[in-house]
DNA sequence: ATGGTTGTTTAACAA
């Protein structure tokens, strides 16, 4: 089964861009983030008639995550649990049944920018809440896999320039140790394990040709609970679609499990 | 050093 995260940065603007790669790429299952619209704006028409179940957490305006499945999205759950008063959707979890039961969890973590302040305290505090329900997965055995855009560049080797990064909330101190504190639980980063080269990037930047000069970092990530690794054939990103016309300024990355 | 871009929504804000 092939599962992928992509952020679409508004599935509006991108339906076409969307549509395109999920008829090339053919994944079984899809985690987007960014969809940038209310719940009844979602594009779910255009999205099953290419053979997708749908299900929406959305927002007006920013952030919003769906999940998108060719097999039936069973005991869906929105929003991350540790805070009633969390407005921001940002979560959204399902489980797929192949061969074997599979939790997919779809999440887009704060930006947190700028640092220090009240934006970098939330990311802090929402990266506490995503260990929180992590630890519950592994406490389950749960054969799961938390796809999303993380906002965190893991290592200097996951940027083109650490020193560029060195000042901001997706490269800062804090933010790595908060997510090195997730990994540590158990869970296998799936790209970094099967293409562990430098220059394996899944954002450029809109602005002063980071593209062609690929100025990237990676922060879209697939972490695998040891069921799923297990289970863990292939891994990839999916980097030519940043060269197409009207893209995101994320690609998609996608994992194979045996399930 | 600074600015550069895009999407949503309509003057900023978020990224």
């Amino acid at each position: 089964m092939k599962i992928a995260t992509y952020n679409i940065n508004g599935v509006k603007a991108r339906l076409p861009a969307l549509l395109d790669w999920l008829a090339e790429a053919r994944p079984d299952v899809v985690a987007l983030q960014e969809i940038k619209c209310v719940d009844e704006a979602f594009p779910r028409a255009e999205v099953e008639d290419a053979g997708y179940n749908v299900a929406v957490h959305g927002q007006k305006g920013f952030n919003g995550v769906a999940l998108l499945s060719r097999l039936p999205l069973e005991d869906v759950a929105r929003g991350l649990p540790g805070d009633a008063a969390d407005e921001q959707a940002r979560w959204i979890e399902a489980t797929v049944s192949g061969r074997t039961a599979l939790r997919v969890c779809g999440l887009y973590l704060p930006n947190g920018n700028p640092a220090p302040g009240p934006k970098y305290d939330y990311k802090l505090d929402w990266m506490d809440r995503l260990r929180a329900r992590a630890a519950a997965l592994l406490a389950a055995e749960e054969t799961a896999a938390l796809m999303g855009d993380f906002n965190v560049i893991p290592e200097p080797e996951d940027c083109h320039d650490p020193r560029a990064w060195a000042e901001d909330a997706l490269f800062l101190p804090a933010t790595r140790a908060a997510y090195r504190r997730l990994l540590n639980l158990g869970f296998t980063d799936a790209v970094r394990t099967l293409h562990p080269g430098p220059k394996v990037y899944t954002f450029w930047d809109y602005q002063a040709g980071a593209w062609p000069r690929n100025h990237g970092i990676r922060i879209d990530h697939a972490l695998l609970t040891p069921q799923a690794a297990d289970r863990l054939t292939a891994a990839g990103v999916d980097a030519e679609v940043r060269g197409r016309d009207k893209p995101s300024d994320h690609v998609p990355v996608w994992v194979e499990l045996d399930v």
